[in-house]
DNA sequence: GCAAACGTACGATTATAATCGTACCTTTGC
DNA sequence: GCAAAGGTACGATTATAATCGTACGTTTGC
């Protein structure tokens, strides 16, 4: 038997679904769930608009995104910011995969053909500075 | 109605389970179950011999994993390469989280607390290794 | 004023991942 | 020889994610 869990704290863990519309949201601000549902069908796949409605009822009701009700459109914005949320998944998929090791999900990346000289030059960039701070 | 999928091809997006399964594979060699089993028992959470099993059984039949019937006991082994999938992995990820930026990905990184100072000068090796290279 | 368009609510369903119990076969030790 | 230990097979179950249909309320345009 699972108790319920009546969760009053954010979950931080967003599902892939999940994600989609709070990249959504980071990107655009806060949204109705037509414009949202929109932009993923655009974008990334199509889909329902009770799904997508239906998505972000659940992501509010644990405490995911705030709603605005004030008018008829409800008014959806993300309740977690973006960055913290990132970090999170991050520091997960490197302890899943890569042990916890950093430096080995980096090598990876420098190894594969799709990270283009932009992007490394962008890296080596980000490590100068951080020499200078310290 | 969802059409059967007769899969030949090995599918190389492992779920965590199956993640967990293939890194002790990757790690100690091809094993029994009993081996796997236990091994993700001390290292990584509580769970039964025959779910453990069953995931092996499954994943053979995907073609993530090769199995020795010549013995009672079986022994399997990953037949997908580590670096290849966890490549794999990581591009979905860098898809997925940071619209496919890794330069972004290493910021994260980078502004993470939880990555030391020697992950940092391991990455800065790995680039000035890079830059005679090319 | 009323039909069409558009909105929310919500149960039901489907898809997939993950776990486990039970049946049954093989090996081992005494 | 045979009971106990340990192995595989596999259906059933549970947990979770994800999608959608339908009911029904509100707004809008003509």
């Amino acid at each position: 038997m699972k108790l319920l869990n009546n969760d009053q704290e954010p979950r931080i863990e967003p599902t892939k679904a999940e994600l989609e519309i709070l990249q959504v949201l980071w990107k655009h601000g806060p949204s109705t769930v037509r414009f949202v549902n929109d932009t993923l069908n655009e974008e990334k796949k199509a889909v329902q608009y009770t799904s997508t409605l239906k998505q972000m009822q659940v992501m509010t009701e644990r405490k995911m995104l705030l709603r605005d009700e004030s008018s008829m459109k409800h008014i959806y914005a993300a309740a977690i910011a973006e960055q913290p949320t990132k970090g999170a998944l991050l520091n997960r998929f490197v302890d899943a995969i890569y042990d916890g090791s950093a430096s080995n999900l980096v090598i990876q990346l420098l190894g594969n053909k799709k990270t283009s000289k932009e992007e490394l030059d962008a890296i080596r960039g980000l490590l100068d500075e951080l020499d200078n701070k310290d």
